[in-house]
DNA sequence: TTAAAGATGCATAATAAATGCATGTTTTGA
DNA sequence: TCAAAACATGCATTTATTATGCATCTTTAA
């Protein structure tokens, strides 16, 4: 039971872009080098927020990224539920099982991951995004 | 997000053998059978069961499997526990994350899988068999 | 003493996740 | 206008995990 690293890399590029003082843009290899992982997925996690409209993206020269939202809005479920690709944690369905129906496990399942959720609820970027972290950019340059 | 297979079918192995009247043997082919699922895996998974103490194994010709304790008595919550190889939704460690310390993100994961495992800590196999499912077995045959 | 049935280890296959490579598109600035 | 920066995207490959299958051993009752 554990997220995938998408989830991971669109948190952290999204505290990373958080820390970045007003008006700031950004490249993925900055998020990248800053993390020590591979631009190839965070590109594609940050088209992902993009569409989402919770990155902002400017192509060409001089280009990057920065925060589309302030922090207070982007909700840390929100993000949970886009990139994680199944919230379901057993399949009763595909080749189904045979007291499905009658087997109440389900739903009791359902609870906890709905437990998990709501536990997530109250909480947005702003609460995981520290002072200390905003500083890290200008150590890193 | 989701369970293992394993804590499926050891889910799905207590509640057959819950099903059965008192006293009675069953074979792991007949778990097999009835749900149409491979031997090699519930045999692995019903071992751990007998390691824990919550399935009673007799070897030899005319032995079988029966719960060793009442279904009240074992929780859903220890099965959960058993068979799910991590509880950790994101591994800041392995290849340690440069905000490390100073990430909250951590312990908001943390309280939300704690409120996953609280959800279910209420419930014992009990809980999810039905008598219906008892009736189950027996048009089986 | 044989056959039933659990116990166990190893090998393979399937699936999903993660990564890397290549190429296209947009845009700025010289 | 052209070259370089930077995002955008698709495809291929690798890796890891999960799941399955096969073979063999051990126990025990009939």
């Amino acid at each position: 039971m554990k997220l995938s690293k998408h989830t991971d890399y669109a948190f952290r590029s999204l505290i990373f872009l958080a820390g970045q003082p007003p008006g700031q843009r950004v490249t993925i290899q900055d998020i990248c080098d800053f993390y020590s992982i591979s631009p190839n997925h965070v590109s594609k996690v940050i088209m992902q927020l993009v569409r989402r409209g919770e990155v902002e993206s400017v192509r060409g020269k001089g280009g990057g990224l920065s925060l589309a939202k302030a922090p207070e809005d982007i909700a840390l479920l929100d993000i949970v539920k886009e990139f994680e690709t199944t919230l379901q944690p057993i399949n009763c369905a595909e080749q189904p099982c045979r007291i499905m129906g009658d087997c109440a496990l389900q739903g009791l399942l359902g609870n906890a991951v709905g437990a998990f959720l709501e536990s997530l609820a109250p909480y947005t970027l702003a609460d995981i995004t520290s002072s200390e972290v905003q500083v890290l950019r200008l150590q890193a340059d």
